[in-house]
DNA sequence: CGCGATGATGCAACGAGTTGCAACAAGCCC
DNA sequence: GGGCTTGTTGCAACTCGTTGCATCATCGCG
């Protein structure tokens, strides 16, 4: 597996936060730590007690309030997992949606040539710029549907 | 503003629970009932709600299992609103997806032409049978594109 | 360096939804 | 109609996430 590598660096988001009046604390530190060192989606409830780990003394409030901050800033995103909760992750991983089979569980990465394509389909029509990170598709997957054709 | 008109009566719906072993009560009535009268979305609160205004008995426990039975007959499907809850709605309202700006806070409905060619997508590429009532597709409307381009 | 404004934190309370469990009752059978 | 099986209910406790508010501490400025 391949190291992470954050577009921006620490000291740089924490001047991106004082230019913008907002400030850089222990707090933020830890999160912004536990968010570099992981790659993939995570949940907020995964997130709190990652920095939990780091710093026991952490408490959910200001954890969600730092990841809303950090979006706002555009340097995580989040999308809608299968039951509705909120999954994170940190840019600049590629940005994609999700296929997901309820009957298997499964989960898959939606490529950019389908992205693209579904993205077309709303642009045409309605001048509709869909954000991919956010799309999550429900659906039956080709072993699933095999399966239950018989 | 047309009459709801659900496609099955309540009757039917008593036996198809009785001919799978389940039951028919005045909890599930009510439901049923409050469901029947309403078009449109429904988040679980807003039915445990409606549900109290008819029986104040009402336990939300009671109404979310209910709605997982209804679901799992068929009658009633549930999608991921905006913010990751979960809205229901009575079939056989046609089945739709949904367009949601999170700039202006407005959403439509996609057409079933729209839902037809993201669905050949995932069809074409992956045998992929797309569950059309969940999808929910984020983004900026054209109103807001050219507001912000400006 | 130290003051002061104001952004950030932690707490506590809350809302939505879920789950285990004991008690209840629908409805099949006689 | 009455009994019995077993699906259903209501309660209480819990999880995830949000919010109001008083207190704290960052960091710009003198």
């Amino acid at each position: 597996m391949s190291e992470h590598r954050p577009r921006i660096t620490i000291d740089a988001l924490r001047d991106r936060l004082r230019s913008r009046g907002l400030r850089w604390t222990n707090q933020r530190r830890t999160l912004v730590e536990v968010l570099s060192g992981s790659n993939g989606h995570l949940t907020g409830s995964e997130l709190v007690e990652r920095s939990r780990d780091v710093d026991p003394s952490t408490t959910p409030s200001t954890v969600y309030r730092t990841l809303d901050v950090l979006e706002e800033l555009g340097l995580i995103r989040h999308s809608h997992g299968i039951d509705g909760r909120e999954e994170f992750h940190f840019l600049p991983e590629q940005e994609h949606g999700h296929l997901h089979c309820p009957s298997c569980g499964r989960s898959w990465q939606i490529d950019p040539e389908e992205s693209a394509a579904v993205a077309a389909t709303f642009d045409e029509r309605r001048g509709f710029a869909m954000d991919v990170s956010h799309l999550t598709v429900v659906g039956l997957c080709v072993d699933c549907r095999a399966r239950l054709d018989r």
